[in-house]
DNA sequence: TGCTAATATTAGAAATTACTAATATGAATC
DNA sequence: GATTCATATTAGTAATTTCTAATATTAGCA
């Protein structure tokens, strides 16, 4: 419907060519759903981010930033900023301990994460 | 929940197991995994994409590009660049048939899609 | 009370992405 | 063979992302 149309003679008929017809596909999720869905796969997807959740995750206590810089190899700015979408995609939660702030998995990331490394094995379906 | 509503209440207890040494975390993953779920993600991580693929996975039997179109309301160009992208990530397959080219989801693209609507379900682990 | 350490935030530059318009390709139809 | 239709590719642009450097904030310590 926000088609531009602007093409040569592209109007959205149903053009009945032969025994499919053209019509638009669909599928079950709300808008709403497709949009979380996208704001969570596209925080994982990122270098840095992705791995700063794998080292998260990693670990069996929680992490600190400090942690993480090394391994990262980018500035302390990009390490923290990371952790701050991680943490609004409910990625990450955060727990302050002095001048230190720990990071850990949710259980929303874990399952994620083990879906991918489920995929990754490569068993199908 | 660990969503980020609860800014302000963040958890403040001291623990202060302080031989705490600020080395470098680690994980299991390699380099070259690391990427290429990066490059799974990323592919996901776009609303185009992603809806095209709910499509194209809704869908029993498989969907031609002209399906496509109408409902993702983006330009038939951007559309074939997503599913070019969705296809070198290994989420869809494709199929021609005369001037007609049928994607479909891959079972890894299942999997992960089904892993989403499981998180957004939302039980904890 | 000032100093330092750990992290967050901001601003702006550089890189990347995602789109549209135009054009190319390849199969069917005339 | 020319035309048309479905899709792919290319080129260019606008928008977004991701980084670094600089600065702010907050907690512990001298």
């Amino acid at each position: 419907m926000n088609r531009q149309a602007s093409n040569t003679g592209e109007t959205e008929q149903v053009q009945t060519d032969g025994d499919r017809v053209c019509c638009s596909a669909e599928h079950s999720l709300s808008e709403d759903e497709l949009a979380a869905d996208v704001q969570l796969l596209s925080a994982l997807g990122n270098d840095t981010r992705y791995e700063a959740l794998r080292l998260i995750a990693g670990t069996d206590s929680d992490v600190c930033v400090c942690e993480l810089e090394p391994a990262l190899g980018v500035s302390q700015s990009a390490v923290s900023q990371a952790l701050s979408r991680l943490y609004s995609a409910g990625l990450v939660s955060r727990r302050k301990d002095g001048r230190w702030r720990y990071y850990a998995a949710t259980p929303q990331a874990e399952r994620l994460l083990d879906a991918l490394d489920d995929v990754r094995g490569g068993a199908d379906a």
